[in-house]
DNA sequence: AACGCCACTTGACCTGGATCAAGTGGCGGA
DNA sequence: TCCGCCACTTGATCCAGGTCAAGTGGCGTT
């Protein structure tokens, strides 16, 4: 075992208890793979066979809606998981674009091999359960934010949530991520300041 | 074994298969409850410790906003379960009250019996685990169409996912899932027909 | 038959946020 | 040093959808 699996190790063993023989077997599962900016892990219309850990960079995921515009769905940074589920989980073409932010390494998990890592270790089941869970709870609060917040308290939420990694993006992709344009999101700002 | 246990039993069968002691044992951890039409399965403000699947009826999940207006988040039907997981993962007082819509049956796991099950049946892991998957490629769904459709297309989607069952609902509630107000909603409509 | 209720409709007006186009300003490259 | 690019700003105008208040109409009760 090299070093680079640490994290993801790591990340693990806060859910779940490994013998090294499986840690070694979930280690040979994967994949490194580095990203330059601005590189698709995923593209539109394809369909979404892997999962992605991200061991260092950012990356982001999002869809362009008819008139082009874009729209971040979310943002996934060192220790995180990210995929197009919608496209994973149905066997469909996926509708989103995954693109690295910044310089990125990520472990990939594909399909298949997750398939031969639950028949092999189910443990790993609970691992995915958890994380899913989660995600999914997180989703939610998403949507009640969106329903039911102003853009401006929508991205107070925003700045509590994603305050360690909100420097790495750019107005435009906070706003994006809001769901704003970048012309409001700059009043916005400028109107928070004087107040 | 009662016949009451039947429906979630051959919801489980679609996933993971299970001896006659392990459903025995399954079905002695749930408990079942009615429910008239307005009758809360959950408030806002406690904290939501048990999941529901629904058995036969209706039910709706929602946050009121600070002017007092509804956001519907959540429809569930028979075949469905329905929970606040933001609050049953984070163990946080739940913002959202889950509501009876019509007369509802419902078998009840507490998330203390949810984790006796994992302990002595390690093969629901997998069954919740593809299920929560399923959920939140679902919500992430929500979230774009929200992010990127109009009003109009996102009836149109709602009558695509929902339309078995977009008859147990006024108009008021479609209008409140979809994220309009009533008035629009009846106005959308209107346009609809002549068109 | 008359009443009350509740869902829905409709009109007049308002507003958060979008659109489009013209700046500004900082910074990296040759 | 100057240029070009790119992120951000700002102004003018527009529009989807909200708000509020006054109908309409169906249906269950007495």
């Amino acid at each position: 075992m090299t070093t680079g699996y640490e994290p993801i190790l790591q990340n693990v063993a806060k859910q779940i208890s490994l013998s090294e023989a499986e840690k070694s077997f979930f280690c040979s599962l994967l994949q490194e793979r580095q990203y330059h900016k601005k590189e698709y892990l995923l593209r539109e219309g394809s369909i979404c066979n892997q999962l992605a850990f991200i061991i260092s960079g950012c990356v982001k995921s999002y869809l362009l809606d008819q008139k082009g515009n874009e729209h971040i769905l979310t943002i996934a940074i060192a220790d995180w998981w990210i995929a197009d589920y919608q496209s994973l989980v149905f066997d469909t073409p996926s509708e989103l674009f995954i693109e690295a932010v910044e310089p990125t390494t990520a472990l990939l998990l594909t399909k298949e091999k997750r398939e031969t890592l639950f028949a092999r270790i189910p443990h790993f089941e609970q691992y995915f359960r958890i994380l899913t869970e989660r995600a999914f709870a997180v989703s939610q609060q998403r949507i009640t934010d969106i329903l039911s917040l102003p853009a401006a308290e929508r991205y107070e939420q925003f700045l509590r949530r994603y305050h360690r990694i909100a420097g790495a993006f750019s107005q435009q992709q906070i706003a994006s991520f809001i769901g704003v344009t970048p012309a409001f999101f700059s009043r916005m700002l400028k109107s928070k300041r004087h107040s």
